[in-house]
DNA sequence: CGGCACAATGTAACCGGTTTCATGAAACCG
DNA sequence: CGGTTTCATGAAACCGGTTACATTGTGCCG
């Protein structure tokens, strides 16, 4: 593999010229650019990254923080891959490479920092962070520095960090205006971990479009999972004595565990209890009769968690706001 | 942020003397040592990975090669996910960063080098390979470069190429003896694309299977799918007339097709027809009334690619055999 | 006590780029 | 035609590490 010096040498220019050629080829002679370009073809000549990072302090690199060390609560969807297909697919298509960040642990396996020290010692230009909501101190350390920083589904602030969300309020009120004009009454809900915003914004939304409709959800109609089939299960066992006649599940794979409790309870779906789940992931179509859900735009959102790092990487200022993406009703057979 | 210059001179010592404490800590005497530690903590030192791969040649990363690019037939499927947090998990324990390469354009966005020409600029120690089985000529060219390669699911040898692969032959064999203890006669079987490793693994395995038990595999009585759910579906109409009393799927995916025609055949699960997939994927579990299928150890996939890379970079040759993890039967109530 | 091995450290070259500043030649101007 | 821009290029410092080799100060040996 042969150096810029190597190249330069045979081109008989100087390497500030060669360098000139791969970046601001503009202020380079046309006949110079011709011949280095050749001859760089010719002799395989490609520029070192590491080099050029050392030199400039750009990687082209943007972290991704996801933590997935089984001691701790990272988070694991069966939508995340769609997102982080979206998102590498964007960002490859900008030249830039997603380096997912092994927790720097010369400071302790719990370091505040271990996401931090391993940021600045690759230079990473940004980063984008999938959490579960549970604002882990590491990921703060992110922002206090002011990394440039997108999160997914996690509300942060700061003059470098955005966040990229679906709009989970709207989609709350699509699925209480749904069960509404399906004619139920005796409405119940499945939430997430009430302190995640995600949750909370889901479930302001369905009740707010219920109070519109002039209904109101009592406490004894809400029951909180942690996102996962087990939990959803568990969820609609306890709200199966308020024999409720639909359901609205804040995710789809508690849907699915809630359509099991409703199964072994022997009620049928949608006849005795309609449900209602949000995500459109793979297994909501199906399990039947088909779940009726709340589509996130799980594309839409690695693609824009793309554009946003690219933005600012090229200056412009952290949206203050979420970047906010549609949902849509998926109507199947499960209500 | 501090450099080595900078510590050594708080430290009154030489930047060689630093760098020996970050490398080869064992000769250099412990009061200097303790107190360059010391320092390095007050002044939050961290050695910049640029220079030091710049350096060395090194850069603790391993890439990762999966082409999204949606016009290519780029590897997705719902396993993936589970694999990909076992490798990155597996990787960082040994603090080893994952980098998801974007393909280099420079060369032409389906240059044979885009993939090698990414790998050789950031310096990646080693590579993990997703592909379809697609043989794409930009994953040769690692191969030939020799750059430590581990494939997964993808037959490569070569002295620097070693594979990663789940026991198709022996999952298929398990399908075939689980459907003959059943009690059927009239099996048929759904393929992969027929040129890629895993599918033909699988066939064989299961024809063998079906040999030894004296039993004929009719070309008939084969159809072969994408792996994907429609073509699951497409593959058991064209069986349907055969009427067969068992189905072997080769991936659970194409399996839920398959269901999903019988259903729409007027057919029962598995009173008329049973259906065994392979994958245990998610929704094997959830569509009714279980699909029994031949699982993978999709975590034991990404925990053997790492640990196979890991030792490719320290020197050990590689294997010549790819290495086979065991598959297992899950029985649900699908047969 | 001279000579030697060895342990600890320093000096300086090197990895492969980028970029500031200087230089020389050509173009432009009145 | 002399002086000033402008353009293309080169020289050299710099980014932040690693490491081969040189140097120094011990302790040990005969």
């Amino acid at each position: 593999m042969s150096s810029i010096k190597e190249l330069a040498r045979r081109c008989g220019v100087s390497v500030a010229t060669v360098s000139r050629v791969f970046n601001t080829p503009e202020i380079v002679s046309p006949g110079t650019r011709r011949h280095v370009l050749d001859m760089a073809a010719e002799v395989g000549y490609l520029p070192n990254e590491s080099a050029r990072t050392l030199a400039t302090k750009k990687s082209n690199m943007v972290g991704l923080v996801w933590d997935t060390d089984h001691r701790r609560p990272g988070w694991r969807h069966p939508f995340l891959q769609d997102i982080l297909v979206a998102l590498k697919s964007a960002l490859s298509a900008q030249g830039l490479h997603l380096l997912m960040l092994a927790p720097d642990r010369s400071a302790g396996p719990d370091s505040r920092q271990r996401f931090l020290r391993a940021v600045q010692r690759h230079s990473v230009d940004g980063v984008v962070i999938i959490d579960n909501g549970s604002r882990d101190p590491a990921v703060l350390a992110l922002v206090d520095a002011e990394v440039p920083c997108v999160a997914l589904d996690l509300r942060f602030t700061g003059p470098t960090c955005t966040s990229i969300t679906s709009d989970n309020a709207g989609g709350g009120r699509l699925a209480a205006q749904h069960l509404i004009d399906r004619g139920h009454h005796r409405i119940a809900t499945i939430t997430g971990p009430p302190d995640t915003w995600p949750a909370a914004e889901r479930l302001a939304g369905f009740r707010a479009a219920l109070t519109e409709a002039g209904r109101t959800l009592a406490d004894a109609d809400i029951a909180s999972g942690d996102w996962y089939l087990d939990s959803g299960y568990a969820a609609m066992k306890r709200l199966l004595p308020r024999s409720p006649t639909a359901v609205f599940a804040a995710g789809d794979e508690m849907a699915v565990g809630a359509m099991r409790a409703i199964h072994e309870a022997g009620l049928r779906i949608p006849a005795d209890i309609a449900i209602i789940g949000f995500d459109d992931i793979e297994v909501a179509a199906l399990v039947p009769p088909g779940l009726t859900t709340v589509a996130q735009d799980k594309t839409g959102i690695g693609t824009a968690a793309a554009e946003a790092i690219v933005a600012m990487l090229l200056g412009s200022p952290a949206p203050a706001e979420p970047t906010t993406l549609p949902t849509a009703l998926i109507t199947r057979g499960s209500t």
